[in-house]
DNA sequence: CATGAATGAGAATTCATTCAT
DNA sequence: CATGAATGAATTCTCATTCAT
């Protein structure tokens, strides 16, 4: 009966135009006009999915982290146990996304970043998002380093790679030959195993 | 356009003012008349000293660049003539910029560097300024290297340690606990001394 | 259209949760689907028993005055013949709707004034159910009157309490200790008893 | 030097215009562009002045009570010393408002007191304004009664005529032959020496 | 140079209404 | 009848920029 709900694609469709258009125009260059236009829509519709352009962000972010995480979560369980393998895998996995592949998620990844600067609900999730990956990297870590390494230095460890990955983000969005992906990933994974040490 | 004014110094305070708003409120936050009141001047004044914003924040990024450079160049000339130790010091400096004393312009630089996603003009000084970095670190990485290390170890090296600084700007920007001032110089030196090897 | 429908009741649980909204945030806040909303219902469904807001407006209308009819109605039954009596059973009973029983007819008969300004179909019905009142009004002034009052001035008598009704209910609606019920009812009453002499 | 500030006369002239529309179309139907229209200038101009629509209703609420205010002050100035008479040139003053020659503002104000329904702001200042009317009425009030009338009394006069006014005032707004200006006038007079007794 | 009023091109958002299912 | 997604016109508001004084 009634019309059938569409409604968690059509937020899709839509959270993936709004992507794309700030990957290639920064946020506020993302306007509802060129989102709509983008996904094909109605600018209304758009209000009728989501509560404004900042709600639209917010769940665009989610979708990024998402999208990223699964990237590297398919690449881990493709490697073994060996837990130096475990953490490199986790190190090219992110690296790599500065590549063609999906530059658009890692672009509009930055946006996101700055626009953590000014609106604190960005932030809070952004923040988080971050957090999350340290902490995937700590147990990374914990679990190839030698056996009596500090937690500290784990921890430390764990953060500087998550801001380095951040780093080539920002680096690989604005200047694709700046990192080639090659370079960036071997030397990323040169920077993880000196850590190690 | 522009004028060669006798005021040189207005068109710092300016753009000294403009850097603060946006450390705040990012890019679309810093309207003229934000950065016309935290200046305390009327908003008209600052289209006699700049063409635009854009070219406010144009005339901004050469502003902090060289502020950040400052901030290094005045380190290495205090630290010996050891390669590895001036590699060292340069890391250092960048890393603890990260800190209270110049939190600002960090945060701004990390708003340019969203701008540059989105804008030519302001991607092509960004990335200039980049390369200049990685070129000062390439230098270094030369210096302190083993003697037969190949250019593009040394290049790459050098381009892996500009973006992490990047990451740790970032981060830094958004939450200055992730990465405490102390634990990001630390893991950096580590990271940094790791590529040598 | 709206249909005939079988479901007249819908209309009026309809019609009920629009004058609730509408004494809540007024015409203008009382949207469609804040109306659903409070109804329980989906939005479109208004307009299947609705022509449009305006519509329901109307309807609404007609609803507030024989709410409002009803009750002084049932007093004036309670009552028995003698015309002073039933003059002041009159006045009191509009007066006594400022209290909490019910306050939202009466705000919402304030906001129907309100759009009556601005809108001829609403300024229509709404001074022909202040005339009814004035009307009502004129025959028990009539026959309260001394003998030979004139028609002129038992109309303008009857016109005067009519129009301060009005006003009760409006400053009612938006404050309800300024004429506290008991106050502007006993009050109401001498200024009513003053004008027969 | 500079431009010199016109900034006060343009608010007047800008409230003035926005009165004026929104006693012909009601406050949702005063829409900036409409306002500006009349006024005569771009749209922005208005927010350049004020800070929104609200503000504007904020500004023009106070612009409305002085305007009235300022009119029966004048009568009682050309009133003698008789209590009385001074109570009763302050309802003659303010029901003849309702004539031609202003009712642009009685009508405003209706619109006024309907947004107060929805909008506390607005609420706010317009409970004051009616208390204030009230207030003056007290005093006009306390003059003109017997020597021994109980205070709560002269209170509850004060606050029926001064909501009777209101209530004048709607009924203007929608029906200008409803309380023909001389019939009202001699009316109000008669339920106000009523209460006297 | 200085001032701040003026301008107008967008931008986000709202919302009554329509319509496919 | 019922449902809720879709539509698009209208509205408020922002803000860089211009310009008269």
């Amino acid at each position: 009966m009634a019309r059938p709900s569409n409604t968690a694609q059509r937020r899709d469709e839509i959270a993936a135009s709004f992507i794309e258009v700030m990957a290639a125009t920064g946020y506020a260059g993302a306007t509802m006009a060129a989102v709509a236009e983008r996904a094909g829509i109605p600018q209304g519709l758009i209000h009728h999915h989501f509560d404004g352009k900042l709600d639209l962000l917010m769940h665009s972010v989610g979708r990024l982290e998402r999208r990223l995480v699964e990237r590297y979560e398919t690449r881990l369980r493709r490697t073994g146990t060996d837990p130096v393998r475990r953490l490199l895998a986790f190190v090219d996995a992110h690296v790599a996304l500065g590549a063609d592949a999906d530059r658009a998620s890692v672009t509009a990844w930055v946006c996101v970043g700055a626009e953590a600067v000014a609106e604190p609900a960005v932030r809070r999730i952004y923040v988080q998002a971050l957090r999350r990956r340290r902490d995937e990297l700590r147990e990374l870590f914990a679990a190839a380093s030698a056996p009596r390494t500090s937690r500290a230095r784990v921890l430390e460890s764990a953060g500087a790679v998550a801001a380095a990955i951040e780093g080539i983000f920002q680096v690989a969005a604005v200047d694709p030959t700046f990192a080639a992906r090659g370079h960036a990933v071997r030397t990323m994974r040169r920077m993880t195993l000196g850590l190690l040490r």
